[in-house]
RNA sequence: GCCCACGUAGCUCAGUCGGUAGAGCGCAUCCUUGGUAAGGAUGAGGUCGGCGGUUCAAAUCCGCCCGUGGGCUCCA
């Protein structure tokens, strides 16, 4: 034992002294049996250690005890461990890959096993688990040499494993966590034994690659969730239904909104209301446009393939563009980007430094023949319209054109009440085109831009576009898969690729810098993930319909008009219902359809010239004089108050 | 594109062992004129995703295709 000591500072601000090399599972037991027992592992100074691991240093030590919601995190890494181990048992040739690395929502195995796993099987699995969970197995960590991991997984057959233990780095620590007869690769940390997981379900069976290259076989890829009691585990599951209530796909049927046939996969029919959100977004950003200096443009969908052979896109992208043959030998393209016609544009005469920043906008419709494994709803569509504009200017502007792009896009984040954003700063990956000098100086003024404008973000290194290092905007549908909507690009490549020129104020030519971006980015996309969002309640100014007029009995009716005619003159979205039924069912049906405001008229608001107010998710009902509501609606709207 | 699952009325779903289909909602008509989340009656609607196969007989079993969903890969 070594006479070194450490000082560790516990939760409550204690201090405490022990020996280098005590495990957090020692320190539980000197604070107390009971914390000692419910322990599944500890935090030192905020990073996840294993309670049999020694602690070489001081610092802050919390032990995370089955109470606590990160239990959950070592839960699933330990129940990926057990779901292993039941696999192996139940198919003893398996090889298995490796586990998730975040386990905050489920857990994951990948395995080679020598059967196809069907659902049924999925239950003897969990069987199987079951049996391990009550046996109470104890998790062993062991540190091991590279060689002696080597030898291991080599003598039990696992090829698999021995090449990912050729990407741990030399010198690197190895540890092996076993329980039962188990053993696999990890880090940890673990639970202390299997009778802590007391929740779990396989949900999920699917495919997936080796090292994630679909040109290497395919692995069975096993899922689940695992949590500290039963009680989580049914939270979960409504958590999962409350999710599929949100879902767009759902609401969009619900709400009479969009729709899709088998005979366009991936494009979206909008309904009359459907189309008014969509439009109602257009005319929104149109808006800006004006405040932002953009000037609108639309440029044809079908271009010869000439055009994306000069932009670099036919070689690099060709598999996802619709191609055709025109009327000779030609082959035509549907244009998958605006890009390439906004430089032919740009480039159509000469350009002065004088019309720089000229920002051109097209909100036509783009398509992209993605693969049919990847259609997703409206989040991800082979046709769709972006609010895509691109900015040419010098290149000293564009550090500011990029301030004023942030300045945009909080205020349209902000206007639709959506603050659950994450920035993302992608830079150059292993394929790209310029030169990386030039790389580099983009990259630097995007993040410098990024921490100018407040925005709390982070690196995705080699995550650029091969032609722009990016920043992207990422939000999250109902199941927390994450999209991007908004993103801007330093172009490298197409200025030079489009020979584009412009003289400047010493008069002599030079070439403009050009900027892609977009802040809804997709509407389709942006659509499926604000429907989410809101759960389909829109705000007032966005809804497709605003207000339904009630008229008590057919004797309103006449004045159920007036008071539609008065809102709809005034550019209100209102509809009357007159339809033959009850008050009580034509108010379940606008509350169904989430209609923000419902106007009932009946004896009471005719004799006076008023209406009944009833405002969604508000209680009561306001009476309030026709001219008057009309004002208050006109000023929500104008206002864009997001309810 | 790959792996797994699913596809029955406009929507949500039932349909046992193979014997050519049901419910609720919605829709239509009629009755009802009803004051803030479902009034009543009657009725119409289906080549059971498509094509082939097995069988005396297929929504049901098998194969292929299409579509949708969960993942992989890819991406706005």
């Amino acid at each position: 034992m070594s006479t070194v000591e450490i000082e560790l500072e516990l939760p409550d601000g204690t201090r405490m002294r022990v020996p280098e090399g005590t495990t957090s599972l020692e320190v539980a037991e000197r604070i107390g049996p009971g914390l000692a027992r419910q322990a599944v592992a500890g935090q030192l100074d905020g990073a996840w250690v294993d309670l049999r691991a020694p602690l070489w240093r001081g610092g802050a030590l919390r032990l995370i005890t089955t109470r606590d919601p990160e239990a959950g995190q070592v839960i699933r890494h330990s129940a990926e461990h057990v779901m292993a181990d039941a696999v192996k048992r139940l198919w003893p040739e398996t090889q298995i890959d490796v586990g998730r690395t975040d386990h905050s929502e489920k857990f994951q195995y990948d395995f080679d096993i020598p059967v196809r796993i069907t659902p049924q099987d999925l239950e003897a699995i969990e069987a199987e688990m079951r049996r391990i969970v009550e046996q109470g197995e104890l998790f062993v960590r062991e540190v091991v040499s590279a060689d002696e991991a080597r030898r291991l997984f080599e003598s039990k057959g696992e090829p698999l494993k021995v090449s990912r233990l050729g990407d741990i780095p030399a010198g690197e620590e190895i540890t092996l966590f076993r329980h039962g007869s188990f053993v696999d690769l990890c880090r940890g940390p673990h639970v202390q034994n299997t009778a802590q997981i007391g929740a779990f379900k396989l949900t999920e069976l699917a495919g997936s690659y080796w090292r994630a290259d679909e040109s290497n076989q395919m692995l069975q890829r096993i899922s689940g969730v695992a949590f500290a009691s039963e009680k989580e585990l049914a939270a979960y599951h409504k958590r999962i239904e409350e999710a599929q209530r949100r879902d767009h796909r759902r609401l969009g049927v619900e709400l009479d909104l969009f729709q899709f046939h088998e005979w366009s996969p991936g494009s979206v029919f909008y309904l009359p209301k459907g189309f008014a959100l969509h439009q109602r977004l257009v005319d929104y950003v149109r808006g800006l446009y004006r405040k932002y200096g953009y000037q609108e443009v639309m440029c044809p969908q079908i271009f010869s393939t000439e055009l994306f052979k000069v932009s670099g896109h036919y070689e690099l992208f060709k598999d996802d563009m619709f191609l055709m043959r025109g009327d000779e030998r030609e082959e035509i393209a549907l244009k998958p980007m605006n890009c390439p016609a906004h430089a032919l544009i740009f480039r159509s005469r000469k350009r002065s430094y004088r019309e720089l920043p000229m920002r051109l906008a097209e909100f036509t419709q783009l398509h992209r023949n993605e693969r049919s494994g990847t259609l997703l709803g409206l989040t991800r569509a082979r046709s769709f319209s972006q609010d895509d504009a691109h900015i040419f200017c010098e290149p000293d502007q564009v550090q500011s054109e990029i301030d004023r792009f942030f300045e945009m896009t909080r205020e349209i984040y902000r206007d639709l009440g959506l603050s659950a954003l994450e920035v993302y700063v992608s830079t150059r990956g292993s394929e790209f085109i310029g030169e990386p000098a030039d790389w580099e100086r983009a990259e630097r003024l995007l993040f410098e831009s990024v921490e100018r404008a407040g925005f709390d973000y982070r690196h995705k290194p080699g995550e650029a576009a091969f032609y722009a290092p990016k920043v992207e905007f990422d939000f999250h549908d109902a199941l927390g898969r994450a999209w991007t909507l908004g993103t801007i690009q330093i172009d490298m490549a197409m200025p030079g690729r489009f020979g584009l020129r412009y003289v400047g104020a010493d008069g002599q030519e030079h070439e403009p810098a050009m900027l892609h971006r977009a802040i809804l980015g997709s509407l389709e996309r942006f659509i499926a993930i604000y429907l989410e969002h809101t759960a389909g309640d829109l705000p007032l100014w966005l809804a497709p319909q605003q207000v339904s007029v009630l008229p008590v009995t057919e004797r309103h009716e006449e004045f159920g008009r007036k008071v539609l005619d008065v809102l709809q003159v005034a550019g209100v979205r209102a509809e009357l219902d007159n339809r033959n039924e009850k008050l009580g069912y034509r108010v379940r049906g606008a509350e169904t359809q989430k209609i923000p405001y419902i106007l009932v008229v009946g004896d009471r608001e005719q004799s006076d010239g008023t209406v009944s107010v009833r405002r969604r998710h508000r209680k009561g009902q306001q009476m309030v004089g026709v001219d008057e509501f009309r004002r208050q609606i006109e000023e929500e709207i104008m206002t864009r108050g997001i309810s």
